[in-house]
RNA sequence: GCCGCCAUAGCUCAGUUGGUUAGAGCACCAGAUUGUGGAUCUGGGGGUCCCCCGUUCAAGUCGGGGUGGCGGUACCA
């Protein structure tokens, strides 16, 4: 006995991966149509790429020798390939375009959506399957592609139930930031490794805050565990260059607050890189999109690698209380930037591209909250249950889920094997409309009892004991078996 | 990866200085009601007290190691 139990396998799935049922299934489908109508508005198609690439078309993370790379689920083909799941839905695209070029509309312009694979630590909100959704216009270097994009997020964050003014787009130049670097000295390939270190404090700014950063520009930092993380040792002008800029960079339409232009004066790209900021912020300001919506921020970095010029980052901006009750901040829910140098792994020329990508399982849980209509639509109605209480007239019962299927209703015989009342705790489990009854009184007459299970539900809170609720038999009534679609027709219509 | 906290029923948790057969609420199943969801009452099923080793007459409880979870931090294309 104790062997025999000892040998079941534990029924779990691994960690970071998670089942969704029905209701968040309908939910999350609701969510996707509206951000697809948003894009097929804006003009992009629809795309969509395998889960698997080969491994080198994916990006700079090859398995190294013998080793498959962490942080990414990858094996090998039976030719002996490295083949990866994908980690984002930018590097297929680019390999798609790549793959496809002389046929494709330049600029191309698509979107996409679907699970995507990261084997990292799993945490709240941090999966290693979650979902994203796309869009890019891949061969366009004007920065109107990027004000597109940046005003194509905010209008989707407003569909989707997120009020003005509890999101903002941020948007930033990696050219800048590397004009800002530039400013300070750190330039050049032996500088490399500590610009990382620059660029990841300047990303912490919303999280650690200005004295947090101060002390990763310089010598290092020793957080709440007692870890220390080294800092990146610059000089105390140069970290305070770094946070005035980060700070104190809070723009006025069109017109940087301190002297960005004479900072950036001393590096072209850093130059570059503000005229197209600024050309993107007089383009949506033009659309009317205002800095509540889109603005720019200086502490914006996003993803170290390929961005090569404006990066756009969605910040949810209220604060919410979880169910114990402690506040959450959601932070960023989707991101992207400009990316000229992706293509171009595959091909002799260059190609630019710009695109934005929505973590859909983060903004899934940001909408529970904000209770959006989008997500917390009433759940969907199960079947009519036709209940089998005579085990020698299963054909007739089958003949009335039959009639009620061919007038398209959604209709059930019950197939299990326990009592009345199990049934009736079956239907409303599957949260059905209605039962249908029929037992050897009914036949006889040739009637059906037809219960509304939503009505029944009501009435039962002003009934407190069983006798009552017993003979009231609330929201029942007989009927010929004849009528059977026509009274439940008009019962749903009833329900609405 | 590093630091800290935690692990008892499907869920939330009690469990005394180590001491008989490990409990509660909720959930689940059944009966009260020849054939009716809810409420109430009664009963029932369900446990490797995370795993292994050790200390002890005796371990859910103490010690060591492992695994898993949570929080922070690092990384995050």
């Amino acid at each position: 006995m104790s062997d025999q139990k000892k040998s079941k396998i534990e029924a779990r799935s691994p960690r970071g991966l998670a089942d969704r049922d029905a209701a968040e299934l309908a939910a999350t489908g609701r969510m996707l149509d509206v951000i697809r109508s948003v894009y097929e508005l804006y003009g992009f198609e629809a795309l969509e790429t395998p889960a698997i690439e080969y491994t080198d078309a994916l990006g700079k993370f090859l398995p190294d020798q013998d080793r498959p790379n962490e942080g990414v689920f990858s094996f090998q083909d039976d030719d002996e390939q490295w083949l990866s799941l994908r980690y984002d839905l930018t590097a297929p695209l680019a390999r798609y375009v790549a793959q496809n070029f002389d046929r494709l509309p330049k600029p191309f312009r698509s979107y996409r959506f679907g699970n995507v694979y990261r084997n990292e630590k799993p945490g709240p909100g941090r999966f290693r399957q979650f979902m994203q959704f796309d869009a890019d216009t891949v061969g366009a270097a004007s920065p109107a592609a990027d004000a597109e994009i940046c005003m194509m997020a905010a209008d989707t964050l407003e569909k989707l139930g997120i009020p003005r003014g509890d999101y903002v787009i941020k948007i930033n130049s990696r050219k800048v930031l590397d004009g800002v670097m530039k400013a300070i000295g750190l330039e050049g390939d032996e500088n490399a490794g500590r610009r990382l270190t620059v660029l990841r404090a300047i990303d912490k700014m919303d999280r650690l805050g200005p004295e947090g950063v101060r002390q990763l520009l310089g010598p290092g930092r020793k957080d709440d565990s007692g870890d220390f993380t080294k800092g990146a040792g610059l000089a105390d002008d140069a970290v305070a260059t770094i946070l005035s800029f980060t700070l104190g960079g809070q723009y006025k339409d069109g017109e940087p607050r301190f002297g960005l232009f004479e900072l950036l004066g001393r590096s072209n790209v850093g130059a570059e890189g503000a005229e197209e900021l600024l050309e993107i912020e007089d383009l949506v300001r033009d659309a009317g999109f205002g800095p509540e919506r889109i603005r720019i921020d200086p502490s914006i970095v996003r993803g170290l690698e390929y961005y090569t010029g404006p990066v756009f980052e969605a910040d949810l901006t209220f604060e919410t209380k979880d169910e114990k009750g402690h506040p959450v901040r959601f932070g960023s829910v989707g991101g992207g930037g400009r990316y000229d140098g992706l293509i171009g792994r595959f091909r002799s020329d260059n190609t630019p591209a710009t695109g934005f990508s929505i973590g859909v399982s983060r903004l899934y849980a940001a909408l529970k909250l904000v209770g959006s209509p989008v997500v917390s639509a009433a759940a969907r109605l199960g079947p009519v249950v036709v209940l089998a209480l005579d085990r020698d007239h299963i054909a007739d019962y089958q003949r009335m889920v039959a009639a009620l299927r061919n007038a398209g209703v959604s209709a059930e015989l019950y197939l299990g094997s326990s009592g009345m009342k199990a049934q009736m705790k079956y239907a409303d489990k599957r949260n059905s409309p209605a039962v249908v009854i029929q037992g050897s009184d009914e036949r006889a007459k040739g009637e059906v009892q037809i219960k509304d299970l939503i009505e029944g539900a009501r009435a039962s809170a002003a009934i407190s004991t069983n006798e009552e609720w017993k003979s009231a038999r609330p929201a029942q009534f007989s009927a010929p078996e004849s009528e059977l679609v026509e009274h439940i027709k008009a019962l749903l219509a009833r329900q609405g």
